[in-house]
RNA sequence: GCCCGGGUGGUGGAAUUGGUAGACACGCAGGACUUAAAAUCCUGUGGCCUUACAGCUGUACGGGUUCGACUCCCGUCCCGGGUACCA
């Protein structure tokens, strides 16, 4: 009877399916083992061969462990929340929740096919409630905890609260200790804390939550309409669909991932995972201690008070200079402008005054300046950015000339990239409401044409920020009117008000130049190598240090920066660029003068946005010193400064006063302790990474649990989780470019407060989902105590390399939190993991003659002109061009004529990813048409180590679907029964039975499955050779085929007469007897090279060995006279050295 | 640039601790069976030289350590992945 897969293959997946085969419950008196695969996002082309390489790989340990009696816990789920699907909802309508579904059966049918053992009673989906409703649950706890820096855990955040109303708050204390709190919250006693709002609580405690809403600058990504976290994007462009992000300051959710970021790093050194994944990780958190130094400015250089501000704003537009220009190019009329604007001000008109309280009440998400003075006017209100101006007209504006006078006024402001939308007094008065609507969607109107405008923060002024309601609430709260030109109005107002006077005290302050500048360095040793300091474009004193004199070249030099894309700006790399900006500090510890430059080589995200630039000992301050100038003092000996600086950690200190002589890690030690003792600086340790943006502007996500009150994030109650998303007509933004849940007007917590709009990342459901697996159909819990307990964590990970920074990060964190408060027992989510390779996709071209349609064979592209064009690689097999199937492949190619080479006409070939448009897609589903699931499982693991990348080729399978068919031969089959002798097998039988079992296991114990493929293919031969037909034989070797072809291995258990599933075997146990040698066939090298090779006993000594060699006939053909020395290395060879 | 992998026949790859390089498979060549083909089976297959025996050479390249190196060390080149002015 012949191997029929077809027949096999359906009979064994229609019997797991219907005796729940791979159904896994909790056993105590079992050993556990949890095997699991990175869960796929079901997109709509399907799996291709390169899909299943990992399940493959992990069905085998599954059935593996299986077999040896561990209680395995292998699941599949669907990664279901995700871009793809929202965008083919926006382009089609068609709900992402039906094409989610549509995409998963289509999955299911394929996984299917091939044969898995997967547990499917827990499948979860992260879309779907009984899901998600966990994932909300598992904000909710962030956002309600705290990071205390003291017991390096997770903690209450009602006991952070319980100690703020009994102690207050004081960042010097060490459950405090980290960065940026000091910066953010300024101490407070007990009595200030219980005075304070419910608001003001609130906005201190966001800075302590593990969930938090802040202004953050984000990747915004325009064409997606939304946010990405960094590992979302490459090379300045979205890593899903290649568009463009900038940078932007929005209100945004944010997870706390960096409280954790010495755990993370820390806890990689014990996991067992890939080298390349903890050295990507490592690099991600990018860990360096260093410390800071305060270089305090020099006050003597004080220049007359400048004319006028730097501006803050960075202009994008043409007309923007010129409108500076124009706008301050009069001082005589700019200081008439300016006093009538005070007085306006001062005066203002009923309806002003109700319009700008409505506009600053009502979240538009604009900032609105009144009586700006534009030119030679003073409009009533103006939006900078984009540029509106809103006029209230009283009813002189009726008359005539006045009409004239608006026409002209119009004229002139739409010159500087102004429009105007004009309102009656009574207008405003009777429906403010309304007005307010129009000015709303006019300015998101202007936002949406214009070319993005870059938002870049400066000094932590937030302008303008996203479509978040609750974001334009609390900015407007912080925002206030244009603070520059305050400094200004001061001057004519007569008796300035006490918000003047302060602002005013401001000025002088920074006019005064009474200002120190903090640093970051790991390298305090080379404090005397400083020879200037450089600032971020961005940095906060830029605006307040510069000279009058270099006042226009810094501002020339930032709006340029700040007018650079991520991208340009990465593009940029290497270039030099900087400006002085006339300021100086002085050393603090020789008292020099040292310039302040600025650099964009700085970057402002980055310790303290400021850095002490020592050319000698770092490349970057190198060339910026060689291209300006600067001095370049070698402070450790070692290098050769004239070409390049010397940056190695190692050499002797000169030049350095009380450094000098002593070796980097002395100098550096000693420096910190100097530095500390004069109370200007301190050890610090910065951090690369940052917090992980949480929130999306989309639908297709989980709701996150938060609703407002008065303007305060609040969770919902646990009892109404899950919160579900809300049906809604169309999956765009809004008009007003609100997220798409805004669109749900009725959807209010408890009827009447605000949900947050915006839904979680893809991440957000994958950082836990190992967890859910062990019991996912637990409505009570999101996982029980008994399940975890049991289950423990991952014992074997297997996935995509692609996911080191992003997923395994995450999952992590999101492990440790839970561990942290005591709901799992294990802080890392996997013991093992493992990469798979890459199976790409070999693609074919043909070659258009540029012009005609004429198609040209590769080899012969050369004499002509050509494009080349992806041909389906079904209509070329073995990269010969069908020219029939081309020509009816697509409508255009129906009158192709073709220049053959001989009588073929040859494709191009290249290795590319597998994808739907390079039309060189494999699909598993023709392999097992052709030849069965086994031989696909095969032929996938034959193909090379796991986690090498590799093309897929199908040269080759037939050598695995052979190695099947011969070994079914082995087994005589005849009407439905295998016709085995049951003798007792020899010991050459024996032997090749167990150096089987015994590779086999090495092998899958170090994933190593090409290999074992290779010793069932040697085993089979051996036993062909042997002609081996014992029972005793073969049914172990049916066992240990199981796991890597299980439809054949389950058809031959029943056929060799059992009843129940193979899957029920126990592993064989191999023998060292069987294995034992008596003899070995030493090779016999002279000067290592192996001449020939003599027959010994492996009982023999040494010595015996040495005796047996030297007196061998064959060794006086090689050499002559007594040898130097002799090497015997029992059991495996003999040197003879001459 | 830096960090991590990798480079072995015509091809995929093997060599687990420094001990016979090229297992296993594909492909190719020759043969058996067959009227023929398919299927199956057998033999050969790194390169050079040779009728053959033998010999020489050979794991990206150059050097080193060692009785012995694909394996360890130093330098160079190339390929893949990560990262990108992180002070």
């Amino acid at each position: 009877m012949e191997y029929n897969f077809r027949e096999i293959e359906d009979k064994w997946q229609r019997y797991w399916r219907e005796n729940k085969s791979y159904k896994s419950e909790i056993a105590n008196d079992k050993k556990k083992y949890y095997v699991l695969d990175m869960f796929p996002y079901p997109s709509g082309v399907g799996l291709h061969v390169g899909h299943p390489l990992g399940y493959i790989a992990s069905d085998i340990v599954s059935r593996y462990k299986k077999l040896r009696g561990f209680n395995v816990l292998h699941p599949m789920g669907y990664d279901a929340f995700g871009l793809p699907a929202e965008q083919y909802a926006i382009q089609t309508g068609q709900h992402p929740k039906i094409t989610t579904e549509q995409n998963i059966a289509r999955y299911r049918e394929q996984l299917d096919r091939i044969g898995f053992c997967f547990d499917w009673s827990r499948e979860i989906r992260t879309c779907e409630p009984e899901y998600y409703k966990w994932t909300q649950w598992v904000f909710i706890k962030l956002f309600n905890s705290w990071f205390n820096c003291e017991t390096k855990k997770a903690e209450s955040i009602d006991e952070l609260i319980a100690v703020f109303s009994t102690k207050g708050f004081n960042c010097s204390e060490p459950q405090y200790l980290t960065g940026d709190i000091e910066k953010a919250v300024a101490p407070f006693s007990s009595d200030e804390w219980n005075a304070k709002s419910e608001m003001e609580k609130s906005d201190i405690l966001l800075n302590f939550r593990l969930a938090y809403l802040s202004n953050a600058m984000v990747n915004w990504c325009p064409a997606l309409g939304t946010v990405l976290a960094n590992d979302e994007v490459k090379d300045g462009v979205s890593e899903r669909g290649g568009f463009p992000v900038e940078k932007k300051i929005m209100k945004q959710w944010s997870l706390r991932i960096t409280a954790y970021a010495d755990r993370l790093l820390t806890d990689l050194d014990d996991l067992d995972w890939p080298d390349s994944v903890k050295e990507a990780q490592r690099n991600w958190i990018g860990k360096s201690e260093g410390t800071s130094i305060r270089f305090e400015g020099i006050v003597d250089d004080f220049n007359n008070e400048s004319e006028y501000p730097l501006s803050i704003n960075s202009g994008t537009s043409r007309n923007e200079k010129e409108f500076k220009d124009h706008r301050y190019s009069d001082p005589k009329s700019y200081s008439q402008l300016k006093s009538f604007a005070i007085q306006n001000k001062k005066n203002p008109t009923e309806a002003e005054n109700a319009l700008w309280e409505a506009l600053r009440n009502k979240n538009t998400g604009f900032k609105f300046r009144r009586q700006y003075p534009i030119s030679k006017y003073i409009p009533d209100l103006v939006c900078l950015d984009p540029k509106l101006v809103i006029e209230v007209d009283g009813e002189i504006h009726l008359s005539k000339d006045q009409k004239e006078n608006d026409a002209n006024k119009s004229v002139e402001l739409n010159f500087y990239g102004f429009e105007i939308l004009r309102f009656s007094n009574s207008q405003v008065l009777n429906d403010i409401d309304n007005v307010v609507l129009i000015i709303t969607n006019k300015l998101n109107s202007l936002k949406n044409n214009s070319p993005s405008p870059l938002e870049r923060g400066l000094g932590g002024e937030a302008r303008t920020l996203g479509e978040n309601k609750i974001t334009n609430d609390r900015i407007n709260q912080d925002s206030s009117e244009d603070v520059n030109y305050r400094h200004h109005t001061n001057m004519a107002s007569p008796q300035p008000s006490p918000e003047e006077r302060e602002l005013n005290e401001n000025y002088s302050k920074s006019n005064s130049k009474q200002f120190s500048i903090e640093v970051f360095t790991t390298r305090p040793d080379t404090i005397f190598g400083v020879s200037f300091v450089a600032l971020a474009p961005e940095h906060e004193l830029v605006n307040i240090i510069t000279s009058a004199e270099y006042r226009s070249a810094v501002q020339e030099y930032v709006n340029a920066s700040s007018k650079k894309s991520e991208r340009e700006r990465q593009t940029e790399v290497k270039k030099v660029s900087g400006q002085f900006t006339g300021a100086y500090v002085s050393h603090p510890f020789t008292g020099a003068k040292i310039p302040v430059w600025i650099g964009e080589y700085v970057l402002v995200g980055y310790g303290t946005g400021a850095v002490m630039a020592v050319p000698g000992h770092d490349q970057r301050d190198y060339l910026f010193a060689k291209h300006f100038n600067l001095p370049i003092q070698e402070v450790v000996r070692g290098g050769d400064l004239a070409h390049e600086a010397y940056v190695a950690k190692e050499g002797v200190l000169v030049n350095s006063d009380f450094l000098n002589g002593l070796d980097v890690k002395a100098a550096v030690k000693k420096a910190i302790g100097e530095i500390e003792k004069r109370g200007i600086g301190k050890g610090q340790v910065n951090y690369r990474l940052r917090d992980a943006a949480f929130g999306r502007q989309r639908y297709w996500g989980e709701p996150i649990p938060i609703f407002y009150e008065d303007g305060i994030p609040k969770t919902i109650s646990e009892s109404d989780l899950p919160l579900v998303l809300p049906e809604i007509d169309k999956f765009q933004p809004t008009e007003s470019g609100e997220p798409p849940l805004a669109r749900a007007e009725d959807w209010k917590y408890k009827g009447k407060f605000n949900y947050e709009t915006t839904t979680m990342p893809g991440w957000a459901g994958s950082s836990w989902y190992f967890l859910r697996y062990m019991d996912s159909n637990n409505e009570k819990e999101f996982v029980s105590k008994e399940a975890v307990n049991y289950w423990q964590q991952v014992d074997f990970y297997l996935g995509g390399a692609e996911h080191a920074t992003g997923h395994l990060l995450y999952v992590r964190f999101w492990t440790k939190f839970l561990f942290d408060l005591k709901l799992i027992p294990c802080k890392e989510p996997a013991k093992k993991l493992i990469n798979q390779g890459m199976i790409q996709g070999v693609s074919a071209f043909v070659y258009r003659i540029n012009g005609t349609n004429n198609f040209v064979s590769d080899g012969l592209k050369n004499q002509y002109e050509t494009t080349a064009l992806h041909v389906d690689i079904s209509i070329a097999p073995n990269h010969i061009l069908d020219t029939e199937k081309f020509k009816l492949w697509r409508e255009d190619f129906k009158n192709a004529e073709f220049i053959l080479e001989g009588d073929q006409y040859k494709c191009g070939a290249e290795v590319e990813k597998m994808s739907k448009s390079k039309y060189n897609v494999v699909n598993p589903d023709d392999i097992i048409e052709e030849y069965g699931a086994d031989t696909l499982r095969l032929y996938e693991m034959f193909l090379g180590p796991l986690e090498q990348s590799k093309p897929w080729s199908t040269q080759g399978i037939s050598g695995v679907h052979n190695f099947l068919r011969r070994a079914w031969r082995l087994f005589q089959i005849e009407n439905g029964a295998c016709k085995l002798s049951d003798e007792t097998p020899s010991a050459a039988e024996l032997k090749v039975l167990h150096k089987t079992i015994k590779k086999v296991e090495d092998d899958v114990e170090r994933f190593s499955f090409n290999t074992t493929i290779s010793a069932f293919m040697i085993c089979l031969n051996e036993l062909s050779d042997l002609k081996c037909n014992k029972r005793q034989i073969l049914e172990p070797f049916t066992i240990l085929l199981s796991p890597y072809a299980p439809h054949f291995a389950e058809e031959l258990w029943s056929l060799l007469g059992y009843k129940e599933s193979i899957t029920k075997a126990n592993f064989p146990i191999w023998k060292e007897e069987y294995l034992v040698e008596n003899e070995f066939e030493y090779p016999i090298s002279i000067n290592g090279k192996v001449k020939f090779k003599i027959n010994l006993s492996l009982q023999l000594s040494k010595e015996e060995v040495e005796k047996n060699v030297m007196s061998s006939e064959e060794l006086g053909k090689f050499m002559q006279g007594t040898p130097k020395k002799i090497i015997v290395v029992p059991g495996r060879i003999v040197n003879i050295v001459v």
